[in-house]
DNA sequence: ATCCAAGACTTCCCCGTTGC
DNA sequence: GCAACGGGGAAGTCTTGGAT
């Protein structure tokens, strides 16, 4: 069957796998796809498929729909993935008996572990993900302000994406960095480079009196001291990178301004990271920030772990 | 409206294997 | 040994768009 691309194949170690449209939550395969996967006939296929919608293992009414496809005038019955890994089961052939193979070692693996990851799925939704940085470049008007529902869309957009980064920070994302100079700042200077941020924004009428006025008293104060606190003499965040990524985490997420707090901790991020002299402006480009603060801004924190990676990521020489 | 061509799918028949 | 069942091959049926 060359006319029909064929989405699914069998790696040696016999996983499925699916090349192309990543994006489709579910995979649907012609029979003639399925004959090719497992190698088998495809009367054996018919009948497997009959006989598992008889048998009321999957309801065939969710699980078989008929589509146009390209170069064929009639539309094609497809299966779903569900009755794909049903046949799978069913047949005999060498291929599926390496497919079972590997699908009991990736469930013995779900339930002992408690999750499985596809690398190769996850890898490509991050990259997706940076793309995405990339593209809020279209959504700011000639440079300038943010249009922050326009961003806010494209953030719901990928949460999908964000939920399946879950398994694969725990794999990939840098827990620390590496850059471990000594740079100290004390909340005064910050608040003083705030507050020149503030009579700029003033200026252009961006931002109103109550941008950058302190909540409580010391609000920043604290900010500072959680980065810098030690832990048994040594520094609770020993690199630069770990402590930048929680200076804008906590500027956002403990909202120690009235207002402003994202733009002040987007602007604290990189004040610190220029001041240590490890601001790559190529990586942390004004859109890059927007994302970034953004994404933290509307994080569950529960995922701080996961926002901390993710700036590390960016952060990386 | 009817017929046709072609591809998708089902059914039939037969064979080999397995369990009782 | 035989019934049951899975599998392959091939014939048969169904579906559908397009031609007449």
């Amino acid at each position: 069957m060359k006319k029909n691309k064929i989405i699914i194949y069998q790696s040696k170690k016999g996983a499925l796998e699916f090349k192309g449209d990543f994006k489709r939550e579910t995979i649907w395969a012609t029979q003639a796809q399925i004959v090719e996967l497992f190698d088998v006939d495809q009367s054996v296929v018919s009948r497997h498929i009959r006989n598992i919608f008889k048998d009321g293992e999957i309801k065939e009414k969710s699980n078989m729909q008929k589509m146009h496809i390209a170069n064929s005038d009639k539309p094609v019955t497809f299966y779903s993935l569900d009755v794909i890994l049903s046949v799978g089961y069913r047949t005999n052939s060498k291929v599926a008996i390496t497919f079972r193979k590997w699908s009991t070692q990736t469930l013995r693996e779900h339930i002992t572990k408690g999750y499985t990851i596809n690398k190769k799925v996850l890898a490509k939704n991050y990259d997706e993900f940076l793309q995405a940085i990339e593209s809020v470049k279209n959504l700011l008007p000639n440079g300038g302000q943010v249009n922050a529902r326009d961003a806010l869309e494209l953030i719901k957009m990928f949460a999908g994406t964000w939920l399946s980064l879950d398994a694969y920070d725990k794999e990939t994302l840098p827990k620390t960095g590496t850059r471990k100079k000594q740079v100290k700042i004390t909340a005064d200077e910050l608040q003083k480079a705030l507050q020149e941020l503030k009579n700029d924004l003033l200026k252009k009428k961006e931002a109103s009196k109550l941008f950058g006025q302190e909540r409580g008293v010391d609000a920043i104060q604290g900010i500072i001291g959680s980065i810098f606190q030690t832990v048994f003499g040594k520094d609770a965040y020993s690199s630069l990178e770990e402590k930048s990524a929680h200076l804008l985490y906590f500027i956002v997420k403990n909202h120690p301004f009235v207002d402003g707090n994202k733009r002040s901790g987007a602007f604290a991020f990189v004040w610190f990271l220029n001041k240590s002299g490890i601001l790559r402006k190529d990586k942390i480009t004004p859109e890059a920030l927007t994302v970034l603060t953004l994404l933290v801004a509307e994080s569950n924190p529960k995922d701080k772990n996961k926002m901390i990676g993710l700036i590390l990521q960016l952060l990386k020489k």
